[in-house]
RNA sequence: GUGGGCGUAGCUCAGUUGGCAGAGCUCCGGAUUGUGAUUCCGGCGGUCGUGGGUUCAAGCCCCAUCGUCCACCCCA
């Protein structure tokens, strides 16, 4: 009989690995949290039209990525390709960004309907951040520092580089679209397929296109910024020396263009070039204009998303793991003989309401020396060992398995004691 | 959707010109009746992705198909 494997693109995260996952949600909580940030849950499947009246109907998500079926009474429901129209439509359903101001972030599984490769699959995490209400460049200013931080505690900041541009007002950026459009229309010849399908859909997609030709074409190109209106250019610049008299360094990219129909004025990407092509780690922008033409009052908002697999990559690959993470336990129990099994389970139990480390009681069976070995595999720091002799003494024999220090026994009642005050077996 | 690489034990992979299906790791047992990380010995473990074809004989050659990885497109 045919086995029955996971879904193409929707992969399973194993033991070994969530610890790493664990390392990167808390790491990410616990900035955000600092920051003023509150959590948002929404559902994994909304109504059809909240995506195609926000991402934009002819962008490749809409048109060909998402998953789509209908419910059981006709209406077409979609899996969540991205966060930030969810979270607005909470929002906006539940009153709460009229009239006020919202720092809000959320995680969860998003799916997309992609071939494959290395840092992209149908099902993947993102960790998106919102905030609505803030018009100016502080803001943009408070998101980008706060990702600069996350990425020094996870140990990446060195692999990491800040892309940033600005899309103008969408007056601004309209005008500019049928400049482009016009000059590579003249030169259409030299266009590849993919940009000359783009001339129609989304023309500014074509500034970021990977073919040298058409880049070289772009040379000629009227110039963006140039088109760009008085009052975004001059959000831009503040933004620019926010980030100079903080510290934090950036590229300004002016072909940084972003794939959803929402974005205007800032964009960022941070970039590594650690994971291959899928190198964009984070990324996100202003989207002012979406949360009226999903319905509600005008607001202004920017957010970010980032891409937790991607993030997990570049982790193994560049982060410093705390030593914690590679160890399953901290304390490891080898009862031999029914009596003496019987009574680590109530020792066990026990300890656990007087000391905090994490305590694994072996049930395996098997020989003393599987379970010696066991223990050392575990990476459990002690071993407590009991046996028929040590029972009659009312002890346990403590076996320290990363340091020197002899084996010692320990009367049943001084365990947590002994446990509690012998940090010397517990240094990372 | 397009292009290329790869599918052999739980994992990593050998397998010669087509001639008995292999190793290392893991796991279990033993050398050492109760002391792990290094040794040594033994054991468990297979629809060679799947289906067809060629052949006396196919893991190997041919066709198809599925899966997977990487890249394009697109995106976190």
């Amino acid at each position: 009989m045919a086995k029955i494997k996971a879904i193409r693109g929707m992969n399973d995260i194993l033991p070994e690995q969530t610890p790493l996952w664990q390392y990167l949600e808390e790491s990410t909580r616990s900035i955000l949290s600092s920051y003023g940030y509150s959590e948002i849950r929404t559902p994994i499947v909304e109504s059809t039209d909240l995506f195609c009246r926000s991402i934009g109907e002819v962008t490749d998500i809409v048109e060909k990525e998402m998953y789509t079926f209908d419910d059981r009474n006709g209406e077409s429901l979609t899996l969540r390709p991205e966060g930030t129209a969810s979270c607005v439509r909470a929002c906006e359903e539940h009153g709460l960004i009229f009239n006020q101001v919202q720092r809000l972030w959320y995680t969860g599984p998003m799916f997309r309907y992609e071939r494959p490769q290395k840092g992209r699959y149908r099902q993947f995490h993102q960790i998106g951040v919102e905030t609505f209400g803030m018009v100016g460049p502080d803001i943009d200013t408070e998101l980008l520092l706060l990702t600069a931080r996350l990425w020094k505690k996870l140990g990446i900041d060195h692999a990491v580089t800040l892309q940033l541009n600005t899309l103008g007002s969408s007056e601004a950026r309209a005008y500019y679209r049928d400049q482009l459009v016009a000059y590579l229309t003249d030169h259409v010849d030299q266009l590849d397929e993919d940009s000359k399908r783009r001339l129609t859909t989304n023309p500014l997609r074509i500034l970021d296109s990977k073919n040298p030709q058409v880049q070289a074409l772009l040379e000629g190109a009227p110039d963006f910024h140039a088109c760009l209106d008085d009052e975004s250019l001059k959000h831009f610049d503040q933004l620019k020396r926010n980030l100079e008299s903080l510290g934090i360094p950036y590229e300004v990219n002016p072909r940084l263009v972003r794939g959803l129909d929402y974005y205007g004025r800032t964009v960022f990407e941070w970039v590594t070039d650690k994971l291959g092509a899928q190198g964009t780690v984070c990324a996100g922008g202003r989207y002012d204009g979406l949360v009226e033409q999903l319905g509600g009052r005008a607001t202004p908002a920017v957010g970010f998303a980032m891409g937790a697999e991607r993030l997990i990559l570049l982790l193994e690959a560049e982060g410093s793991l705390p030593d914690r993470l590679k160890r399953q336990t901290d304390i490891f129990i080898a009862a031999l003989g029914d009596a003496a099994e019987q009574k680590a389970l109530s020792l066990a139990e026990n300890l656990r309401d007087l000391v905090s480390w994490r305590l694994t009681l072996d049930c395996s069976g098997g020989s003393f020396k599987s379970k010696m070995k066991k223990a050392d595999r575990s990476g459990a720091r002690v071993a407590l060992i009991l046996g028929d002799s040590e029972l009659e003494q009312g002890v346990v024999a403590l076996k320290p398995l990363r340091t020197q220090d002899e084996q010692e026994l320990v009367p049943f009642d001084k365990i947590a004691a002994v446990l509690s005050a012998e940090h010397r077996y517990f240094k990372e």
